[in-house]
DNA sequence: CCCGGAATGTTCATGCGGTCAACATCGGGC
DNA sequence: GCCCGATGTTGACCGCATGAACATTCCGGG
């Protein structure tokens, strides 16, 4: 069995769900850079180099973090367009929901920074080892697929209908990465709560607008 | 005296500046986790502690790193922009300057990733230590200041002066920030120069756009 | 010209983290 | 009921940040 026994037994029975967990906590408190594999096995209660039965080394466990991040990134993207209402003008319900998935993904970056600054980046560890695992193109990436589609959307409505957006997707998917970052590790953190909206505002204008214009 | 005399002393008499050029080099080689003290101590030939009659303490090394980067980085824009050719209309002058400007920003960052990667961040070392250093608000940020300045040009020109623009120089420099990110070590990385470009100028058309436009 | 303190380096020691190898224990299949 | 393989545990090694105590050198009085 593999279930939650009460009584520690010298099998634990889902180590690597429970070291996941564990990790995923000490991303949300310090971010990447302190998912650490002794701290991770000690909350768990077991020894130090258990984790390598479940895992190649401390970059597998943080891979195992960065999916789970990506997925509450996503959610909470989606949560924020599901709670846009629905508008008469598909144009304008098209725009609603772009800002609405754009708003959550920075209210996500926001609100669980180190989650999120967990969520992207190349493993990067050891000074010269290209990344082995997964990852193929750009996408994979749930919360993209929702930017894109989102952002297709509107394209699909602007009055001269767009034929290419060549790489749009990729420049609003900057835009509010970049916005992200900047307020969470850049200059702009620490700026007052409203500032901080205008800045969120602008930029989500910025989105929309390089999405209807040419 | 304190220059560079041939025979190796027991003092060094330029440690500090060794240090921190053996530091920028180490970032240029693999970003701001691999600046270490000791291997800088030992790049510069000298014992591993050496380092604290100079710096706190690793971090302080890396602000040291930190500013280098980010004069280095407005310089790429500076040059970037000085390479433009003047044109006769002001508003396309301006408009000219700004994607220079950006573009500067990203070429700086995707051929000088390790130490545009050191250019900013809060100092992120131990868990639970705001940054002490100084790094008031977003300004002291030249290469902002230069976004900043570009983006102002182009504003005063556009054809309803433009009144005020909140937090639109954030936007763009959101934009650039994150797309130089997401090229750098997010899942645009590996892509084809070619749809690089496009990307880029995506990025760079809805920067110009959202200035443009209300 | 000589001396003592202040700079600047060095050695030694502590603690943390990643990772490997050898050993212990448990859980099932035969 | 026994044996093997999966899963944990101990112990050890190495690199790094950092602090304390000691060594060397420089330089400004006297």
């Amino acid at each position: 069995m593999a279930a939650i026994s009460g009584g520690k037994t010298y099998h634990h029975g889902d180590l690597r769900n429970a070291l996941i967990g564990a990790a995923v906590d000490l991303a949300c408190e310090g971010g990447p850079e302190r998912v650490v594999l002794r701290e991770a096995a000690r909350r768990v209660g077991v020894s130090p180099t258990a984790a390598y039965r479940h895992f190649e080394g401390r970059c597998e466990l943080l891979a195992a973090v960065r999916d789970h991040a990506r997925r509450a990134l996503a959610d909470s993207m989606e949560r924020a367009a599901a709670r846009v209402p629905g508008a008469d003008d598909p144009a304008l319900a098209a725009e609603a929901r772009l800002a609405a998935v754009c708003r959550g993904y920075v209210a996500f970056a926001v609100e669980q920074p180190g989650l999120y600054r967990s969520a992207f980046g190349a493993p990067r560890t050891a000074p010269g080892d290209g990344d082995h695992g997964a990852e193929g193109g750009t996408a994979e990436v749930r919360a993209f697929t929702l930017l894109t589609d989102a952002l297709g959307a509107v394209a699909a409505t602007a009055r001269p209908p767009r034929a290419s957006r060549p790489a749009a997707d990729a420049a609003a998917w900057s835009a509010v990465h970049g916005l992200s970052l900047l307020l969470l590790e850049g200059p702009l953190r620490r700026l007052p709560a409203q500032r901080r909206d205008d800045v969120v505002d602008s930029t989500l204008a910025m989105v929309v607008s390089g999405t209807r214009n040419p």
